[in-house]
RNA sequence: GGGCCGGUAGAUCAGCGGUAGAUCGCCCGGUUUGCACCCGGGAGGUCGAGGGUUCAAUUCCCUCCCGGUCCA
């Protein structure tokens, strides 16, 4: 795409004795009002500013950000508040990249008003597309920066200024600083983005592109340009870039991040170059413009021989300075992206905020450094929390959201090279080597990257290629085909049907209570009706459609569906086709409706709730509200707990139970966006320039088209039946409201008792049965060995056996009575009819068998009086009580059986409780000193 | 949204058309009065789900589900 010399030749520079030339060095045209051979543009010359700052003095970035916004507020732009960086207002971008984003596309294509006109707004940006050259040209390039945008929008009506306004005012605001118009060039360009385009003047200073001035008159169909009915004035100041040139220092890190940049530079402990030589070096910076065809390393040293300067010398402290800069500037971007809400995961802008944690990560740990990225966040956000206090309110958000990701990274960095090593081994021992194509390979498969896959192969004695070539292969592997949409078929045949059809008046929105209506059949099929007006709600916004019935002269035709195709209302039918120009009488399915309505308001009131609970990071990422139940998509990092998920719930039914009104209201955009903020647009892109609010007094407000309940009291009770973590970063709640969730919360309930019975019944007949099996053991088969004439040696060892059998079966199946916590020992009871001793000894064995301190009684009568086996294990012991000393304590009177742990008497006493008790106080009256 | 990789014992993984394996953990025994000690034995698997090809499928093919990862 080119433009004319006409797009670029204005009367200001004219009247200002402006000359159109072309640079011998980039072959570019630009204006110039004293005679020069290159547009003066870094590479074609050097920086003249580093060392030698053109400004009048050196303002701070802060300072800069003022003296640009209060000019043109002096000039009559209204000052308005930077959006998020998070453009969710939009959904064919993840970030905003450019001060004109905000107003795209609507206002620029003239369908809604901007909030204010002339404007001028200082808006963060990022752009993920230089990441990798962040840092090495000292600061050209950033993931983040502020763009200072002066806007103007031009209506067929209402002309602001155009291009010669524009180039004055830079000019005039450039001269307030201290730029002198000689100087300065403004090279013809082109720009292009987000569906518009337009011819711009770039404008340098000093070897600094420093603004862009875009005149957006265009649309871009199909690679076609269209005009546009609104000429819109977008011009972009680079605030950093601005300060860069007030301060001159060798790069823009040293300005941007003044405030915190000695803090930094201790924390990751950076050295400090050589002045002189980083300032000569520095001027020659733009040089490096790393491509596929030039590497890092190779345009680094063109430019030291540029600058004469002994690279050897600079080269290890730059290295480091690098990956300083590029800390700075990933965190920054990391801090803004998680203050609008955004969850690192595997897809969409999750992704981006996933990759600048990573690669910061990465650079930290080969700094040595890798706990550090919550500090540094922190840094940041008390730093340009001053600026933008967003930050400051998701400060505890941000940071759990960082430590989070790092914490999923090392694992996921810990299982990758845990499997490389394996594989590499098997490498090694077959003495092959690995290729570039291995290497990207693992990259993408695992996320191991590059220098990781290829250090771990060095180790190992393996041959593994150049990174430049592993770069080479990675760009390669990325040719892609784009993918297709399917298309409902029945929406494209609707969508033939009503193509020259007036958009249907929608009869639900001025009462959602109302079922009844009559209207006239503009086109009619045996399956798709549409009328000049509905009840009928159309699918949309996740809320499922209306299905009702249409009557007309006794015959009757059911409704099934209903979308809307461009604003045009269509009704799927089955039955009877009713002829075009008739009148019919429509009723919706009411219950249904109203059922619906119940759970969409039931879903605003959920998605305040989990904001209030989760973190403002929870946002909804998807929702679909149907008769029986509805979910809700929302962003959050981990699996919720149980009490997450019942704090929801009753924060939802006390809203419900609060009886809030929701009030609706169709706003303009702007006015809506400053009164809710962006939190409105939780439901994804509102289409239109006014937009309806949904509001639940003090609890939620969003653009919303759906129908609602007028007061969350009709919502009634909220259930939230099931919660699963549907992909990386996004859970799902699935609930019911009203009556919905009435039946099922009496369903399960039934359920849940008869399995209760069903399973208590089961462990009854368990028990029973374990029972049954001792017996067997104990009177049958010890019989059979009695009789079998075993010898008394034999047999004492198989009742042993039987017995200890029998005690495990006791004491993993917790068929005793009682277990007791008595400060840290954990007592069992048990009071059993007496077999044998030995099993007594056995059960008594078992309960005491743990590492920390455990007793154990087991008591049977006796026709005299009581079998007693009391168990104490070491831990005990080892504070005083052994077996002999409790037995002497309880009375005992003939001892049946003692070891170490476990004693066997008789007591005279008859009373089981007695014994309890006093064994109870034994234990108790210890001296509890812990291990 | 798309591409790629994976899902086998409680954990980590090997096997890749013909009777399911290793290491750790667990249980039992021995050794040892303190340990991530040592020795011997044992339990534990619908080989993610469904369909197809085959005399035979954990293995090959298709669909789906789940996890990971890269790119927009």
């Amino acid at each position: 795409m080119e433009f004319g010399v006409e797009h670029y030749a204005i009367d200001y520079f004219a009247n200002r004795g402006y000359r159109r030339r072309r640079c011998k060095s980039c072959g570019k045209y630009f204006w110039t009002i004293v005679e020069r051979e290159t547009c003066g543009e870094a590479p074609c010359e050097p920086y003249t500013f580093i060392g030698s700052p053109p400004v009048s003095r050196p303002y701070s970035l802060q300072e800069m950000r003022r003296a640009f916004l209060g000019f043109f507020e002096s000039k009559g732009h209204k000052v308005i508040a930077p959006y998020p960086v998070v453009p969710r207002w939009r959904k064919d971008l993840y970030l905003v990249s450019a001060s004109i984003v905000d107003f795209q596309p609507h206002v620029t294509s003239g369908s809604v008003e901007p909030p204010a006109n002339p404007l001028v707004v200082s808006q963060p940006c990022i752009r993920m597309v230089d990441i990798d050259k962040v840092g090495a040209t000292l600061g050209r390039h950033l993931t983040i920066f502020e763009m200072g945008g002066a806007h103007a929008f031009n209506f067929p009506d209402r002309e602001v200024y155009w291009k010669d306004r524009t180039v004055e005012l830079c000019v005039e605001f450039m001269g307030g600083l201290g730029l002198r118009e000689e100087d300065t060039v403004f090279k013809e360009g082109v720009w292009a983005g987000g569906g518009n385009a337009g011819p711009c003047y770039e404008v340098i200073h000093s070897g600094l592109e420093i603004a862009t001035l875009v005149f957006m008159n265009y649309r871009t169909l199909n690679g076609v340009l269209e005009e546009l009915p609104v000429r819109t004035v977008d011009t972009g100041y680079g605030i950093e870039r601005f300060t860069w040139l007030a301060q001159g220092t060798p790069s823009a890190f040293q300005v941007i991040y003044s405030g915190i940049l000695d803090r930094v530079s201790e924390l990751i402990d950076i050295p400090n170059p050589d002045e002189e030589l980083f300032i000569r070096y520095a001027r020659y910076s733009a040089w490096i413009q790393p491509t596929s065809s030039l590497s890092l390393a190779d345009a680094r040293r063109k430019a030291a021989a540029l600058a004469g300067v002994d690279l050897e010398r600079l080269q290890p402290v730059l290295e480091r300075l690098e990956q300083f800069y590029k800390i700075l500037d990933h965190t920054k971007s990391i801090v803004f992206i998680l203050a609008d809400g955004v969850v690192p995961s595997n897809s969409k802008v999750g992704y981006l905020a996933r990759l600048l944690v990573r690669k910061t990560q990465r650079i930290l740990e080969l700094l040595g450094r890798k706990d550090m990225l919550p500090e540094l966040a922190a840094l940041q956000i008390d730093y340009w929390g001053r600026d933008f206090p967003r930050l400051l309110e998701m400060r505890d958000e941000i940071l759990e959201l960082i430590t989070y990701e790092v914490k999923k990274f090392n694992e996921s960095i810990v299982r990758g090279l845990a499997q490389l090593e394996r594989e590499l081994a098997a490498v090694s021992k077959s003495g092959r080597e690995i290729d570039a194509e291995y290497v990207a390979r693992i990259y993408e498969e695992r996320g191991l990257t590059p220098d990781l896959v290829v250090s771990t192969a060095k180790k190992l004695g393996i041959k593994a290629p150049a990174m430049e070539e592993v770069e080479e292969r990675m760009i390669s592997r990325h040719i892609e085909s784009p993918a297709k949409e399917k298309e409902d078929e029945r929406l494209v045949e609707a969508a033939q049907l009503t193509k020259d059809l007036p958009k249907t008046e929608k009869l639900y929105y001025s009462d959602p209570y109302a079922a009844k209506f009559t209207a006239t059949v503009l086109a009619s099929t045996p399956k798709i009706v549409v009328l000049d007006r509905t009840l009928f709600y159309p699918e949309g916004g996740g809320q499922v459609g209306d299905t009702g019935v249409l009557r007309w002269r006794g015959l009757e035709a059911r409704v099934t569906d209903t979308q809307i195709v461009d604003g045009v209302i269509v009704h799927f039918i089955e039955g009877d086709q009713p002829p075009v120009g008739e009148v019919v009488w429509g009723e919706i399915d009411y219950g249904r409706r109203l059922s619906v309505m119940r759970h969409h308001t039931a879903t605003h009131i959920l998605i305040g709730a989990a904001r209030r609970v989760l973190g403002r990071h929870a946002w909804q990422m998807g929702a679909k509200k149907e008769a029986e139940s509805a979910r809700l998509d929302i962003s959050h990092h981990a699996p919720l707990s149980r009490d997450e998920i019942l704090k929801i719930e009753r924060l939802a039914n006390e809203v419900v139970s609060e009886r809030r009104p929701v009030k609706i209201s169709w706003l303009p955009r702007s006015v809506a966006e400053d009164r809710y903020g962006f939190t409105l647009y939780q439901g994804g892109e509102a289409p239109l320039g006014q937009v309806r609010v949904v509001e639940i007094e003090g609890w939620d407000a969003e653009a919303c088209g759906g129908t609602h309940c007028a007061n969350t009291a009709e919502v009634g009770f909220v259930k939230i039946l099931k919660v699963e973590r549907i992909q990386d970063g996004v859970v799902r709640l699935v609930y019911a409201a009203g009556p919905a969730a009435h039946r099922y919360v009496s369903e399960s309930t039934i359920e849940l008792e008869s399995r209760l019975e069903t399973v208590e019944e089961e462990i009854r007949q368990l028990k029973l049965g374990y029972g049954r099996l001792i017996e067997y053991y104990q009177e049958t088969v010890l019989k059979e060995f009695e009789q079998a004439s075993t010898s008394p040696q034999q047999l004492e060892r198989i009742e042993r056996v039987v017995a200890d059998l029998a005690a495990r079966i006791w004491f993993y199946s917790k068929s005793y009575q009682k277990e007791e916590l008595l400060g840290s020992t954990r007592l069992i009871f048990d009071f059993r009819p007496v077999t044998n001793v030995t099993y007594f000894a056995s059960m008594a064995r078992e309960a005491v068998k743990h590492n920390s301190p455990a007793a154990g009684l087991i008591s049977g009568r006796l026709k005299t009086g009581m079998l007693i086996a009391a168990g104490v294990n070491r831990q005990l012991s080892r504070h005083g009580l052994s077996p002999r000393s409790v037995a002497e304590r309880l009375g005992a009177g003939k001892i049946r059986y003692i070891d170490d742990e476990v004693v066997v008497f008789e007591v005279a006493e008859k009373d089981v409780r007695t014994i309890y008790n006093d064994f109870k106080r034994l234990i108790e009256n210890l001296q509890p000193s812990e291990a």
